[in-house]
RNA sequence: GGCGCUAUCGUCUAGGGGUUAGGACGGAAGAUUCUCAAUCUUCAAACCCGGGUUCGAUUCCCGGUAGCGCUACCA
């Protein structure tokens, strides 16, 4: 048996902002190669930008990343022998490569002017030529050049691009080539001495031994100049995968503008961390046969493949997900989802801060009644209006709901249904709100929805929802509970909706 | 402008030199339920265009077109 090197893959985010779902994909794959090929997974803060960078943002990032059930070998919550794993902590290292080239002269000092280079560029736009730097400094005598930055002269550092073509290897896209003609030499490190991204994450994933560089495809340009900057380094050069973009609707790259794209979000819409993970997983991949989806990270583990990723852009799709959502909501854990849906009754002010056991006992069936209704936890409160906010009012005002309670045979049930439930003196159980029906089914000759639908609107201001013999015992049980907001029995109901109707 | 990447139902995708081009979301219809949702069944829906290679291309090659990315002393 021939001895591979360990797989070693990381995920290097910028604490610049929330985790976006298209980073959330790129870490997931990353995770996931690791654990099936029972490599090292590393977390590396990509802090360079020190103006951007925030250090709740980090936290952030890793709480999100957590949440969605990765985790890390690596990285600078839980250290490691490759560390430091911030790249604001590596300062001196990027340094030290930096002058190595120097002094080998595989890199160059750059003393030319923004302007200047503005103007070159400018001339290679109207010729129709490559926009890459002209090499001017190139021609600088070494020793000339460290002489003038010693005397303050600001300068910056730039790589040399080989003369011969550039090619390298993509797990997902294949072999690449770029030619050297249209590689620019990079500047490596700016003139006020702050290395460069293209730079830095080089020396760091050399390094840090990375074996598969798995990331977003808008680094996929980037990616000869640092294949040059591997070599002239000394390292070898890892394998690449390069994920495709994720759009949005218009095709234009998944944002702001799109509605929810931030982890964080998704989490307080009320997605499952399943179902997001399994819902990006199947977006750019699918499993062989291409016909199963729906997949545990477990499962996940076993059957993903780099190889099976598509390199063609995908759009986002909300529905897809929200149906992913549905399907791990019908089998989570009872108590899991009603804990979860707690805070949006809260938040809504339906129930108290801290309910009593009876209160989260019918809280609880009020969850299990409305959560097969839901595309995301957070629309649950939304869809118990009919019991927390029963308007009689608006019930009669409602477009959809007029015809039928002027109808004639509308106006007959309703009124034996109003008459029948004033007459009882007792609160309704579910079978005793359906022999109501069934007096009120007889005396009026009307059944099926001509029956149903008036009382529906009476009872629950639509006429259309969840089952009675489930819905009648939760109105009841809560009319008696002490809550923020009080639930109108079924007879304060119709009396209500009685008083409202008699004036037009 | 230059360079690169990409191209199968509306969307995510499977497939691959000869297939009734498969699955899923969404859509439509039906069954079921008091209604709605759920569930089940059925249906509609695709190989970007043009050349080549080949007995045969949606599949391989080239070109076009379109989309996206990079083209920074951003990451």
């Amino acid at each position: 048996m021939t001895s591979r090197p360990t797989v070693r893959v990381r995920f290097a985010p910028s604490p610049t902002g929330l985790l976006h779902v298209g980073n959330a994909r790129t870490a997931l794959f990353n995770w996931l190669f690791a654990r099936q090929e029972k490599g090292a997974n590393i977390l590396r803060i990509e802090d360079t930008d020190v103006e951007r960078s925030e250090a709740r943002h980090e936290t952030q990032l890793i709480e999100d990343l957590r949440w969605l059930g990765m985790d890390w070998d690596e990285g600078p919550d839980v250290g490691g022998n490759l560390g430091p794993y911030r790249q604001s902590d590596r300062m001196e290292i990027y340094h030290r490569y930096a002058e190595q080239l120097l002094d080998e002269h595989k890199a160059y000092l750059c003393f030319c002017t923004a302007e200047e280079l503005e103007r070159e560029r400018k001339h290679a736009a109207e010729q129709h030529l490559p926009q890459v730097y002209s090499g001017k400094c190139r021609a600088l005598d070494p020793g000339e050049g460290k002489r003038r930055r010693a005397g303050g002269e600001p300068a910056a550092i730039r790589l040399k691009i080989p003369e011969h073509p550039i090619r390298f290897h993509d797990i997902v896209r294949g072999d690449v080539t770029f030619e050297s003609e249209s590689v620019s030499d990079p500047i490596i490190v700016r003139s006020s001495g702050m290395p460069v991204y293209n730079y830095v994450v080089v020396v760091d994933d050399a390094l840090m031994k990375i074996t598969h560089v798995i990331r977003g495809d808008d680094h996929l340009s980037n990616t000869p100049k640092q294949v040059a900057l591997y070599e002239a380094l000394g390292f070898a050069v890892p394998e690449f995968a390069h994920l495709s973009t994720i759009l949005g609707p218009d095709r234009e790259r998944l944002s702001k503008r799109h509605g929810a794209t931030s982890i964080a979000q998704f989490r307080e819409m009320g997605i499952l961390p399943e179902a997001l993970v399994n819902y990006l997983a199947l977006l750019g991949w699918a499993p062989t046969g291409g016909t199963r989806e729906t997949f545990t990270l477990k499962e996940l583990i076993k059957e993903f493949s780099l190889e099976r990723v598509t390199p063609s852009p995908a759009i986002f799709d909300f529905e897809k997900l929200y149906w992913l959502n549905r399907h791990y909501l019908k089998s989570a854990d009872q108590q899991r989802v009603a804990t979860l849906s707690l805070p949006y009754f809260q938040a809504a002010r339906l129930v108290s801060e801290n309910p009593g056991a009876d209160e989260q006992e019918w809280l609880n069936k009020i969850i299990g009644l409305l959560v097969p209704y839901v595309n995301r936890l957070d629309e649950i409160s939304e869809k118990s209006n009919f019991l927390f906010r029963y308007d009689a009012q608006t019930a009669i005002a409602k477009e959809d709901n007029r015809p039928l309670l002027q109808s004639e045979a509308g106006q007959k049930v309703v009124a034996a249904f109003a008459k029948k439930v004033q007459a009882s003196s007792n609160g309704f159980s579910a079978e005793s709100f359906k022999s109501i029906i069934n007096e009120v089914k007889n005396e009026t000759g009307t059944k099926g929805k001509d029956l149903f639908h008036p009382v529906r609107i009476v009872v629950t201001g639509s006429h259309s929802g969840p089952d009675f013999d489930r819905v009648i015992p939760l109105i009841e049980t809560g009319s008696r509970l002490v809550l923020p907001q009080h639930v109108m029995s079924v007879r304060e109901r119709v009396s209500a909706f009685q008083s409202a109707w008699g004036r037009p």
